[in-house]
DNA sequence: TCTAGAATGGCAAACGTTTTCCATCCCGTT
DNA sequence: AACGGGATGGAAAACGTTTGCCATTCTAGA
């Protein structure tokens, strides 16, 4: 089908190791005679080198694994591009992997993409079990975590203040004047949510309002889930004057109901969300929410891995980045600003001067 | 690091052949007994066979490439999941690559995946230049084309009747009792939006109405491409009571900005989106639009690929699915009906009885 | 003219598999 | 007792590269 190097070698009349010397710029130097001769040949046959023998015989593939609960859930695409950017520039390609957080799909992707021979992986969300991350860690395989970095585990991560985004969201709902504030989080047991409901507790503490339980339920990170809590909330019966939903799915789905139930948007409830996924910015009325920095976290998250397939063994990191609170209408404050550090569509390019926080 | 087929043999007294014979599970028989001591010996040593000396040596490397324009863009994340789901269960691994539909990424990608022996590629909307589609053709790589094909490309294809569901778009806002239908298409150089133009053009004639060019204008397929065209629309000062767009991220460009400028929706102009995506749902007014069954395109896609990578080297064919109008609030009709056949957000499962149109 | 050593390029052994032959062994027939 | 043939498992040659080592050739200094 395609030629190989030993037809190369044979057009140019030299030997295999000759050709793989001039194609491979190994630091053996060669005549520019026979330099050119080879190049002629490849040139000729069309020669492409077989990139899977060359994996083979330098155990390097120059891929990685991403693994991801969901592509289709809004949340990742930035990140994946994030990671597919950079990686590329350093040629190298991704392979994509949806686990559906499904323990059982996680631990079998792992071992295929073991055996696949990548040179690391980027997990973006891992499930809430951990102990296939110690064997990864136990073989040496380079790995990032990205938005989720369970207790124990010593591998790299790139994250977000998820408690003071939630704890800054929540204080600007008590400026506005809302004393009622309902918090709508994600499952209990990811640490997310629970750090995004320290968050909103350290705010109603720091001033001096009482966290009433009845203003907590749990749901999917989803939007139906935010439907669910707002229906839970008013079977309840308890008092709100605004929602602070797990993130930006269960706010655009609690803002459905809410509508649904006759409720008007921020008038009667002012509601707040987090990640501003692409359209929080389009529904109506727009929605204020807590901005995490998906396609940077994903670029942040390759450019660690890179040092470490590169052999930067030092300690295992954590960066932790600086959430941003984008103030739209759903919260009721008058004015629509948004901060222009935030990542919008265009915004691919890592600019080199934004710190990366702690 | 991980044990290799040569330490199973030793460790289990055989010869590598039968150690091979019994982990590939090959035709050949081997007896209860040495096969017993072979998969201790595998259980022993927790050994993995390798899949890049399998794939060097079977010339198959079970793994295909995916090349979209930009996976953050909100219609390929569902397709991507489609193909995934479909190609992970027959044991193939996804190659994600974002090309920008840029011409020389394209290219590069294209000899990189070869270079990577992929058993086949995925094309999610190529660019409008094809030279590079004949030279995959030349080599006889197995390839399937989502949602466009260029003509005199003989590459098998799923694409969708987009001419029809434009049509049926149109149709429904005339029988709406609209008669100043402006349309905001995508560019013109690229099929979809030429077909979607045409259907148009189709429902008008079909009406009786004539087709005014003023009330036609092209702009990139995103939001800030239908926040343009409307702008254009409106410095033309031509009369319009409803628009149809090339797309929805066009569509609820298009609603921001008539919004912006002071129109009511759907009161002063209709809006029809095309595509489907997740939050035409979830804007306000809910979006009239043409759903794609995008999942779904994935998948038939990618079952199409694992047909001509098992050697169906049949005639090219095309796929062409309807689409599928989803009425909402955006156009003024009172009735929210969704079709129950539309892709929604768990239709991951194929039907088997749906019909997958001509 | 001789020789040391740099420059150049070839040989062959890997990398971890699969698979084609081929050699045994064992069994039942004649 | 000889033998044909099915079962079983081993040896070795691939798959397409890279790279350590060695053999030349060439240059220059004596």
């Amino acid at each position: 089908m395609t030629a190989t190097i030993r037809e190369v070698a044979a057009s140019a009349r030299v030997s295999v190791a000759t050709v793989s010397r001039v194609v491979s710029g190994s630091p053996h130097r060669v005549s520019e005679g026979t330099r050119n001769r080879v190049l002629a040949a490849v040139e000729r046959l069309q020669y492409q080198p077989n990139l899977v023998a060359r994996g083979l015989k330098k155990r390097v593939t120059h891929t990685i694994g991403l693994i991801v609960p969901d592509i289709s859930n809004p949340f990742f695409p930035a990140i994946a591009r994030g990671i597919e950017d950079v990686a590329n520039r350093a040629g190298l390609a991704v392979l994509l992997c949806n686990t559906d957080e499904d323990l059982g799909k996680e631990r079998s992707y792992l071992t295929l993409l073991r055996k696949r021979m990548v040179d690391g992986l980027i997990f973006a969300t891992v499930g809430a079990n951990t102990e296939h991350l110690r064997m990864l860690r136990r073989q040496h395989i380079p790995a990032v975590l990205i938005a989720r970095a369970p207790d124990g585990v010593e591998i790299d991560a790139v994250l977000v203040d998820n408690r003071r985004g939630a704890r800054e969201a929540t204080e600007h709902l008590l400026r506005l004047g809302h004393q009622r504030i309902a918090f709508i989080g994600g499952p209990a047991t990811v640490s997310p949510a629970k750090e995004r409901h320290a968050g909103y507790r350290d705010a109603l503490g720091g001033a001096g309002v009482r966290a009433d339980p009845l203003l907590v339920v749990d749901g999917a990170f989803r939007a139906e889930g935010g439907a669910a809590a707002v229906g839970e909330l008013l079977r309840r019966g308890v008092r709100f004057t605004a929602i602070i939903a797990g993130n930006d799915l269960m706010a655009i789905g609690a803002m459905e109901e809410l509508r649904r139930r006759g409720r008007r948007l921020p008038e009667d409830v002012a509601v707040v969300g987090f990640d501003d996924i692409m359209f929080a910015s389009l529904v109506e009325p727009p929605l204020t929410t807590v901005a995490q920095p998906t396609y940077r976290m994903g670029a942040l998250a390759m450019e660690r891995l890179l040092d470490l397939i590169g052999g930067g063994s030092r300690a295992p990191r954590r960066l932790v980045l600086d959430p941003q609170l984008v103030v739209r209408r759903s919260c009721g404050a008058g004015i629509e600003r948004r901060p222009d550090v935030v990542r919008s569509n265009g915004d691919r390019i890592m600019k080199a001067e934004e710190t990366a926080g702690t």
